[in-house]
DNA sequence: CAATTCTGCTTCATCGATTGAGCAAGCGAG
DNA sequence: CTCGCTTGCTCAATCGATGAAGCAGAATTG
């Protein structure tokens, strides 16, 4: 049963051979426009019989080539390792086999170098359209495939060449804060700063966060600590080590912080823990993002969860539409029930 | 700059034209085999150069239906909703590009339809190979790539037709079970059954940590109780109604739980705080699968980490060997310390 | 100086599917 | 019986890259 030399692969000439027609027959039988082309139901279903007693699958790479449309769908999106991120990759998938596109995806880790490797590789491969996901440079990425003449879309980070469609970040954060600023006077019985911690200052998706952090502090009358505004990158360890160096500087620790990610949140609680600085006293979180888990941990975590399906509904759209003006489309976020 | 006509591709025979040579020239120089090819270094430097002016980029599509290997390499994979599944695409992909391969990856949703169907659209692009991640039916999936003549790796479910790479999930339970039973007879003072919850009583994996599962009881001299095995499917809704069910069956609730898998623990843990049964005292709880959140909900339960850049480190040990022998590999999964 | 080798290219068939153009047979109308 | 139309196909060019084979002209050898 083991042949080393792999089974040639059966084509259209071989299956046209078999039914004594022509290879054009069969493509047309196989691609399903038999009809327009004047083919008998007859020829039709032998060719059809044929082919799957044959086992003949499509060489894409042939159709492809020829195509206009190459029907393949690229999205580039940072890591596999949150629910949000998670969720929109298969999302995604499932919206474009909905639409018979092929989905290709190239998680780039957060490394600019790879994000453009992997837009430049996907162009080779004809995609469509391109999905830039949370994409450090989306603008280079669009001129990418603007040069290339493929479409593209931005998402979860806006862009200026390209439609975008990102959380409403602003209201996200702004509630987000209200409820932590809430909780805290609730328990504590006075109105303090919190903390913000996470995200890169430079990105739009934390700046607007900031903002929204600042306009619910604004509302409540507190005045916001800058020494307590952290905006040291995503990663648990950034997130972990911002903490230690904040706990060394201030006198008295916040007693609520905002934390910009689930990702980051992973180092702020590794070092509410090991530091044992709030031992007495859990801290109330905000979390902009949602993890199952992380809402198990208690009743003194507020999370805001980015509405993913509607984000994707909002994405394809535009890719179905051929939509190209310059528009940010933002999708409010939801607002966890805790407990 | 808004052209409706896309920007026509720059091919070999552009820039064949504008170096004033032929297209299998510039063929030649721009896949680096152009010493073996005798160009001279001028010319060689001339395309490129002109190559990077216009912006050229390779067509995949033409280059492989040309070329015997396509370097494309295919994985399918269940769902992206957990820490397991996404560290092992992530891996993946970034082994695969270390290799020059591009990797192209499904999400099936444990639908054995959709699994079947994301293969032959695989092997319709051509993969050089194809990784079946936790798939229902691998032997199956097997069959279709040994058709094509596709080499074929099974990871997380084992298969008989082509080689498999999985944890020792033997192992990996009963020393999970072992730290769960010691918990409970610490804290309880006396020995009791367990709860096992969770995964498909059919599938190698379940059967196999219900074997370490009893294993333990065994060594520890107690007997499983059999109406407190439930192989209900990995689903957290699956998993919450069989915790109901099985509370309303039995007479005392079992101190302790074996979860197999985080996504079944997202039911139980809806499950205990909803149900409010377990509210005078937390169950001991050993979770075959990790996630970082999972371990901050306390220290009351233990997990077993799937060593998955060891799993896929194996997957292209076989991949790049060409070995093809129906074995398969466990990879200890790796004990988590709590606290 | 003729014979050979080497250099640096070009030519052309090929991979498999698609599609516009075209062709032969059949049929009905005049 | 002929013209025109329909039916049911086939032919051949094409997509872009690849590489075996071949071919001038220059350089080297005996």
């Amino acid at each position: 049963m083991k042949r080393s030399i792999p089974t040639k692969r059966t084509t259209i000439y071989d299956l046209a051979e078999l039914a004594g027609t022509s290879a054009s027959a069969v493509s047309a039988v196989l691609n399903g426009n038999w009809k327009k082309r004047r083919i008998s139901s007859q020829l039709a279903e032998k060719i059809t019989r044929l082919a799957e007693e044959q086992g003949y699958a499509l060489n894409m790479q042939a159709s492809v080539l020829r195509r206009e449309r190459s029907k393949i769908i690229g999205m580039i999106v940072p890591k596999y390792d949150n629910r949000y991120f998670g969720s929109i990759v298969e999302q995604f998938e499932a919206l474009a086999r909905e639409r018979g596109l092929f989905p290709i995806i190239t998680c780039t880790r957060r490394d600019p170098a790879l994000e453009i490797e992997a837009a430049r590789a996907m162009l080779s491969y004809q995609v469509d359209c391109l999905i830039a996901t949370g994409a450090t440079d989306p603008d280079r990425i669009a001129d990418i495939c603007s040069a290339a003449g493929v479409r593209a879309v931005n998402l979860d980070l806006p862009g200026s060449r390209v439609p975008s469609v990102i959380s409403d970040n602003f209201a996200g954060a702004l509630e987000l804060t209200r409820r932590v600023l809430a909780n805290c006077e609730r328990e504590f019985g006075e109105k303090a700063p919190l903390l913000f911690v996470g995200g890169r200052g430079t990105d739009h998706n934390t700046s607007e966060r900031v903002r929204g952090f600042r306009a619910a502090h604004a509302e409540a009358g507190v005045a916001v600590d800058e020494t307590l505004v952290l905006t040291c990158g995503y990663a648990p360890e950034k997130a972990e080590n911002a903490m230690k160096a904040m706990a060394e500087k201030v006198g008295t620790l916040p007693r609520g912080m905002f934390v910009n990610s689930t990702i980051s949140l992973e180092g702020v609680m590794r070092w509410i823990r090991r530091s044992g600085h709030y031992a007495d006293r859990i801290p109330h979180l905000g979390c902009f993002d949602w993890d199952p888990f992380v809402a198990m941990l208690g009743d003194h975590i507020e999370m805001v969860r980015q509405d993913v399906p509607r984000m994707l509904d909002a994405v394809f759209e535009i890719i179905d539409s051929g939509a190209s003006d310059l528009k940010v489309i933002q999708i409010p976020p939801i607002v966890e029930q805790t407990g």
